[in-house]
DNA sequence: ACTCATTAGTGCCATAACGGCAACAATAGA
DNA sequence: TCTATTGTTGCCGTTATGGCACTAATGAGT
């Protein structure tokens, strides 16, 4: 093992905090990251960590090596990058992340066909609800709802995700249908928990064509949908969820798009998060083809939602 | 070995033209370049060389990952350079390369001293009166007189070398002393022919102020200034050599700088020569020690002839 | 066209480096 | 004070490296 691979170590250890972390990252025992960070600094003679078992600090030398490291490391990706560029087929692992829905009922799909037609690269997916690095922990690409937070990140539009007001048709005989954004919520509302987001609030345009935030009454909280759609079939709530959390429930009638009416804002685009320009060519097929099954124009999941185009004052595409 | 080091044997092999050559310069067999470059094409999936037993050319893809090397390369030196700020000693090999006369007589005489301050510096020199590939051949300085024919090489200068025309008491009682540049074209010449340079004219400045270049009567020629001398020295040649080549002749009367009135134009300084700005701290502290021997005024094989500043119409520092 | 010196490639094998395991010391939080 | 976790290091099995010997290819010289 050379320089810059010892190196790219040394630079995992400094990015995920610890040894141990970065080891893990690597799957590899812990003594090969501790061996390896002691065999660069004799190589270096200068020392980069100052470390005790539960942490470390960088020294002079070691934040310098930190910059250089880095773009060590972009260079050698441009590197591979070239040679891929040169492939007449694609290869190698493609690392993706999404949400749980988006990854099992919009990526998973695509995979085999993907492998049928490119059978050299392998595909690593990871259903990952928090919020994860992309770039510390090796993704090629990330499949999210709403814009990147960390701006070093590329996205690519994939599609528009729009709301909508669900309830079960049981709900609607107990409650009645709510005809006001004031009665809707005094009902009792399944919200999103996520890490990093909770939608305890519908956001609605008024006749003055002002967003209007309504507090949700809240009497359950989840970070995935599918279980706020279970709960919302038990007819002991309503939701307001992005349409790609809809499956076959409205065409089944097990759920009613309700308050029609009202008029919602556009919700965030669903995108493709990746590192940096010059996606390998493995990555770039992988999006087409996640993009021509989700549909280009109108998503695949508003097909499971008849009549949407005219509900919550969407304007047509 | 990983993708790094694979791509700095590959640049070596482009750089070197051969495999053979860039295995020799590592110190390598053969066959270690060879499938270390195969390892390479193999993990980047592209081929970089076509390449039979006796030649090779670049693939498009290798063409460019030639480029993409060599800034791995200059990084890679950065890297090692930042490490080498932090070191509280120099430490490392110190490759030198000169001429045979300048190392033996300028060089070598450092070594021993400059060894005692930084004891864990290790230093190479190698004599050689060929055009050496300086970055290719891994030199950290190269001592040179003249110009660097490399635009990418930096040089700075180390002291300044005049010409002066020797001849012995025997050759001048042989021939009598010449007066005029005429008398001193008739006689027999010993001249200097290296790999890069012939001095087979001489040259002075005429009493216009104009540079005439007079044609020597080439008895001999060598490419080692000592055998230059020893022909003087046994009274059947003259020669024009710089001060450097110099020892005690002079002083011992061997030798006599004739044709003193004449004036000669400034020839080639000495300078040190190095691929790049930001040179290693231990080539840094060589180069002053090395500069500190020859003196930065008036250099030290100049104290070899007595009056030389009144000769060959020298302007005074 | 033939010969020859040299180069590139590859199988085999000894050696060195790598990576994992286990044990231990250090440490931060409870 | 205790405990869980982290970083370090000795030891050992595995893997990669590097060298040797051999072979095929090739360009220069005759």
């Amino acid at each position: 093992m050379d320089i810059t691979n010892k190196l790219m170590i040394f630079l995992e250890v400094v990015e995920q905090g610890s040894l141990a972390r970065a080891a893990e990252l690597r799957n590899v025992d812990r003594s090969v990251v501790s061996k390896q960070l002691n065999k660069l600094e004799e190589e270096l003679g200068v020392r980069l960590l100052n470390r005790s078992t539960r942490s470390f600090s960088l020294t002079a030398a070691g934040a310098e090596m930190v910059k250089k490291a880095k773009e060590l490391r972009l260079m050698l990706s441009e590197t591979v990058q070239i040679a891929e560029n040169y492939h007449s087929e694609p290869r190698g692992l493609l690392k993706l992340t999404s949400s749980s829905i988006l990854g099992k009922r919009y990526i998973q799909p695509v995979i085999n066909d993907f492998q049928k037609r490119f059978p050299q690269v392998e595909v690593e997916l990871r259903l990952e609800d928090r919020v994860v690095d992309i770039v510390g922990e090796g993704y090629d690409l990330a499949f999210r709802v709403g814009p990147p937070r960390d701006s070093n990140l590329i996205a690519r539009p994939l599609a528009r995700t729009r709301l909508l007001i669900l309830a079960a048709p049981e709900f609607i005989q107990t409650y009645g249908e709510p005809k006001t954004i004031e009665e809707l919520a005094e009902l009792p509302a399944a919200i999103y928990a996520g890490d990093s987001k909770k939608v305890h609030e519908l956001l609605h345009i008024d006749k003055n064509g002002k967003e209007v935030a309504t507090p949700m009454r809240s009497v359950y909280r989840a970070n995935d949908g599918e279980l706020l759609l279970a709960k919302v079939i038990s007819g002991t709530a309503y939701t307001a969820v992005p349409a790609f959390i809809v499956n076959d429930e409205i065409i089944k009638g097990s759920l009613i798009p309700i308050m029609q009416h009202i008029h919602l804002p556009e919700y965030h685009k669903m995108n493709v998060v990746y590192p940096h320009r010059g996606l390998p060519a493995r990555s770039q097929l992988f999006f087409d083809a996640v993009k021509e099954y989700i549909g280009s124009e109108i998503p695949i999941w508003e097909h499971n939602i008849p009549g949407f185009e005219k509900m919550y004052g969407h304007k047509p595409s």
